[in-house]
DNA sequence: ATTTGTGAATCGGTTCACAGCG
DNA sequence: CGCTGTGAACCGATTCACAAAT
């Protein structure tokens, strides 16, 4: 291997390796197997090897992966051996859950701003920072070196506050609202979305409850039939 | 078409086109084309066709979709012409969040409990509801009718809550815990996590710096090797 | 004239299966 | 011998391109 181009599906994949790896140093392993990876991370072990192949040739045959060795390269890869400067646009229910959420800057993620266009909330303290205006934006984008926008406003404020971050040099952008956003090509755009996370549950929910009063109707009628042959 | 089984890939995009087609209906449209309603949803046109065909022909040639009627067949293949009760285990930050989310209810999810295992916070009221003890799971989830499980525990509580739902007979959760958990086969499980989205998009903000640096290097050394030849 | 519905081509990703190496 | 690394086969999803329908 080596020539450039990770898929971008072993991309989604590597931060779950992470995650299973740094459980596994905390339990005092040093090495471990593609299989014993891909089942603490719930995928298959031919998926472990060809990703981590991606990286580059970091295991021993015979032997596995050297797990420390191996959460470097990873961490590496994913850009992490640096701090990436986040700024939440949008802090109603959401923006506060986020903004008070640890886990963030366990990987190098630190919250640098929060910015409201409700003039009502800014000044209000979050944790360590104060709300301030969205039209601050560009200023505070500059300022602080924000590389990572997270969009969590109401679904008609998204399309702005994402044009908002772009304009001001953004070039990843993490949207929680429920809509559509567009960027331009080069800006990165994830999104988390809740409700179309339920519905997709509803969907397999309601074809099981199909498929069950299905095999119950079934076996109704082969009930009745049987009952109305004498 | 016509013949059973959606790909997963479509019942994924359903809510998009749900959400497109809602909001047209709010700006009095009647109709659509495949075309327009990719746009709305941000993918492309045969995606649309394809995608609608699997659940019949329910398009006019030469004329487009009638918004209503897709939004009912939508709806309706999506289960969403009935409610489905919730259960949120794990009322921190992120479960507080999550049980104050409005939208929540708008497609006919209902949050009918919340649990925590922590003592102490059992009784405490969140917007309608108290917050229940976890021990009591199984029989909330008989008594409410609950079809949907959603984990937003600390990681290491993670599992024992799926465990405890799937227990009770629930069969989708929706996880929000960074953690991996395991599940039955015949329950369907989707994950949402924050620090994963955070980390993919590091992925390509580092890549585009390499590059750019990259850029810069080359312009450098031309202009360097450019003055030094005399 | 316009836009759907869909076979056929293509693409990206997964899985298989085994050669290669420690 | 055990486990990695990887070509090859496979599979699902996307895109193309056009015949069919109104």
């Amino acid at each position: 291997m080596r020539e450039r181009a990770i898929p971008e599906a072993t991309v989604a994949r590597l931060p779950l390796y992470l995650r299973s790896l740094a459980e596994m140093t905390d339990r005092g392993m040093h090495t471990v197997s593609s299989e014993g990876l891909a089942d603490a991370a719930g995928v298959n072990s031919a998926k472990v090897r060809k990703d981590l192949s991606y990286l580059g040739s970091y295991g021993t045959r015979g032997v596995g992966y050297d797990i420390e060795y191996l959460i470097y390269q990873i961490s590496r890869e994913l850009g992490l051996t640096q701090d990436w400067n986040c700024v939440i646009v949008g802090v109603g229910n959401l923006g506060h859950a986020l903004a008070n959420y640890r886990g963030f800057s366990a990987r190098g993620f630190r919250v640098a701003a929060l910015v409201d266009a409700d003039e009502r909330k800014v000044g209000e303290r979050v944790g360590e920072l104060a709300i301030e205006d969205f039209e601050d934006l560009e200023r505070i984008v500059k300022e602080r070196q924000v590389s990572i926008g997270i969009v969590a406003t109401p679904a008609v404020a998204a399309q702005d506050a994402a044009d908002r971050l772009v304009s001001a040099g953004v070039k990843s952008i993490l949207n929680f609202a429920p809509a559509v956003i567009t960027v331009p090509d080069d800006v990165s755009l994830r999104k988390v979305d809740l409700s179309i996370e339920l519905q997709i549950l509803s969907f397999y929910e309601q074809r099981k409850a199909a498929l069950e009063s299905l095999r119950r109707g079934k076996r109704l009628t082969a009930s009745a039939a049987k009952s109305t042959r004498p």
